[in-house]
DNA sequence: TTTTATTTTTAGCCTGGTCTAAAAATAAAA
DNA sequence: TTTTATTTTTAGACCAGGCTAAAAATAAAA
């Protein structure tokens, strides 16, 4: 149906779509796909072509319902796969998303609905992101979300963690961070991730590790 | 590593080389891939660049030790692929190949050998086929093997059967075929990979969905 | 508003993998 | 052994998907 490429390109659009970039820039896209604008452009137009994405010259494109769809579809197998390798072949959750980028692009519509019922249709994959069902639908995470999906400035409430270990249970315990908790993001750092952050009065760097082991509820 | 298509040609000239032939044809090649003589020439010399097979123009092809290597660990990929589909996905035996063509070329170490233990190491994929273990290694069969597994004028006693349907108990019934039988190729035809065989001092014609259900002792 | 800086697009080239048509090598037949 | 038929290779083209360098459009600054 579409190309490997053609499906990341897709994927990247959505994410940037969702992280807030109404119309996404050739430069921007270009910068999350690494590659040159000139190949964007060229691939953008061929999308909008078929009809994934609208553009116009110069004003960045975005998804039209079909390509959204795609980008649904292409998420959940995505999701799934992490699921799976993480449930039922016992990776870590840090290994898990180079090889869901080559699985998600397997062809079988019946393979991910499957593979969907063996994990017993899961909402949310192993980073705490939810999984989109058979028709695109995703139980937008009303509840918990973890910490490093945080945007600047947002506030949440810490509900629970996503790990176990003593080590990481040290660290908590070191800057008091329990239940109940109020954490505001400050400023996320590209570089490497990390997250300042405010937690009980202090002002603590978190690194991108320790956030997504850290599911909070969302403060409006 | 290698491209898709690089290893669908190890694999196809893995498969010629097994059924015989020494030095694997461009013609051949060329109808076992679907494609053209020329197309053949060309992806040969860049294989054979690679150190993957030994070419002399004209002379046709064979895999070195490391093309071997190869066409051992992409086999492993995809019979293990076909036995999850069929195991735990609860796929038909008919339906899996078509799937297991696209996964088989995920590069994962760590992903194969981790499905070889979730399915418990099988020996032997939903058709009978052997698994190479992962240092290539395959159980040869000495044992049973499918019945559309054996080539004209072998022979080979019946020791079970591969679908528990009424059906295809009817169809047993029907030309006397039980433990034990001895049943004799004659004649393969590919048009439909039917056989013409000899059973019971009777000669009759089976299907390929009726030979890959039939479970034979090859005999010497 | 005109100039300057930035973003985006165009034009042209490259590689992998395919194709067709024609030439060359090998095999079969006379 | 010479001719004819078949197989295989070469030559040249095409498409997808990338690249660089330069031109065009837009945005920012003077």
């Amino acid at each position: 149906m579409f190309s490997q490429s053609e499906e990341n390109y897709i994927k990247a659009i959505y994410s940037l779509a969702e992280a807030g970039n109404e119309n996404v820039s050739t430069n921007l896209l270009a910068e999350r796909m690494n590659t040159r604008a000139s190949s964007v452009t060229d691939m953008i137009r061929r999308l909008a072509e078929k009809e994934l994405l609208d553009y116009r010259k110069y004003q960045g494109c975005r998804l039209t319902v079909a390509g959204n769809e795609l980008a649904l579809q292409i998420l959940r197998k995505h999701r799934l796969w992490e699921s799976f390798l993480v449930e039922k072949l016992h990776f870590g959750w840090e290994e898990v998303h180079e090889v869901a980028e080559q699985l998600e692009h397997i062809q079988s519509v019946k393979l991910v609905n499957r593979l969907d019922a063996l994990l017993h249709y899961p909402e949310f994959d192993p980073h705490g992101d939810p999984i989109p069902d058979v028709n695109g639908k995703m139980r937008r995470h009303e509840q918990s979300v973890l910490l490093h999906r945080l945007r600047d400035n947002e506030e949440g409430i810490v509900v629970g963690v996503e790990d176990g270990s003593p080590d990481f249970f040290d660290f908590l315990k070191r800057y008091d961070i329990n239940l109940g908790v109020h954490i505001r993001v400050l400023e996320t750092f590209p570089f490497d991730s990390s997250l300042r952050v405010e937690l009980n009065g202090q002002e603590v760097n978190l690194s991108e590790r320790v956030a997504r082991k850290i599911l909070v509820k969302r403060k409006l």
